[in-house]
DNA sequence: TGACAGGGGGTGT
DNA sequence: ACACCCCCTGTC
């Protein structure tokens, strides 16, 4: 396949302006892992057979780039893959700020955060990796199933890019195959859920589109798949922005700032979704971002 | 520079 | 409550 030259730059349409900070929080805050910083302050990502590069304006627009062969396809998909659509600025003027001071402190510093719109199948399978994982090390495994087990769909100058495999590929995928890409215990989980898929055409599509609990309930019959992943997959990978999933993290910040000592995860789920309501999950990410900025303000 | 603990965004039993 | 796996990070 020869080199394929990346497009010039062009403006992103109907995107607010955005900071940095916050860009790097939307690619690189943990809801994404194909997503990566390059030495030139641009980022490169992939998501299905899509490949882009985004660069972030002074102004704080964005500008995008592509593979000369993928700029039809990404100039079709980048927008519903980064907003789905929707306007998080408004959506996020109606979570109940005006009555919860965090919460505010939360909006104001991360103005322009939004939630993309991932694939869904390719949502479950980064969460299935994440397990007690860090986002760098969760990044390094979804890099090797897509090196060693994905379809090659471009090739620009020396890189080849890779699509994520897909379920039922996975299911044809042994084991041992599975565990060098280091997923560890993970491996097992995969494969079980592949070969669940596997078995079931049709099935992870109905998922995607049944209302939130009914989802959910569907998703928690998946060998790996807790409360926390389901949350993620149907928050990250669905659009269902009621999903409120319960790390360890929001767990100790909803503890601190809510006064919740003693909670069990179950019961600060309950606390999120009926204290946050219908846009729980929007609000989760706000609370994740500030816990991650704190955190490193702690270390530096 | 290089070895060595310790711990990690969860699930299942 | 603890095992599951094993790589990353910080520290000496």
């Amino acid at each position: 396949m020869p080199a394929d030259p990346w497009s010039d730059w062009q403006p992103l349409a109907g995107q607010p302006p955005l900071t940095a900070p916050v860009l790097a929080e939307i690619l690189d805050g943990g809801q994404t892992f194909r997503w990566t910083a390059r030495t030139d302050g641009t980022w490169q990502g992939v998501w299905s057979d899509c490949v882009a590069r985004l660069k972030l304006q002074a102004n704080g627009r964005l500008l995008w780039s592509a593979p000369a062969k993928l700029v039809v396809r990404a100039e079709k998909m980048l927008p519903g893959y980064l907003a789905g659509g929707r306007d998080f600025g408004a959506l996020a003027d109606t979570l109940p700020w005006r009555s919860d001071a965090h919460l505010a402190r939360c909006l104001r510093a991360f103005p322009g955060l939004l939630i993309p719109r991932q694939p869904f199948g390719e949502t479950l399978l980064c969460f299935l990796c994440s397990a007690t994982k860090q986002i760098v090390q969760i990044k390094q495994m979804v890099a090797l199933l897509a090196e060693r087990h994905g379809k090659v769909f471009a090739q620009t100058g020396d890189t080849v890019l890779h699509r994520l495999p897909t379920w039922a590929e996975l299911a044809e995928i042994p084991e041992p195959a599975l565990r060098v890409c280091l997923l560890g215990f993970r491996a097992r989980y995969i494969k079980e859920t592949a070969r669940f898929l596997a078995a079931r055409p049709g099935w992870l599509e109905e998922t995607e589109h049944l209302p939130y609990p009914a989802a959910k309930a569907r998703l928690l019959e998946l060998p790996g798949v807790g409360e926390k992943v389901a949350d993620c997959v149907l928050l990250f990978g669905a659009g269902k922005l009621e999903a409120f999933p319960v790390d360890t993290w929001i767990l100790k910040a909803m503890v601190r700032h809510y006064d919740l000592d003693g909670w069990s995860p179950a019961q600060v789920a309950h606390f999120g979704r009926t204290h946050f309501g219908p846009l729980a999950g929007l609000a989760q990410q706000y609370l994740f971002a500030w816990e991650r900025a704190e955190a490193r303000r702690g270390s530096a």
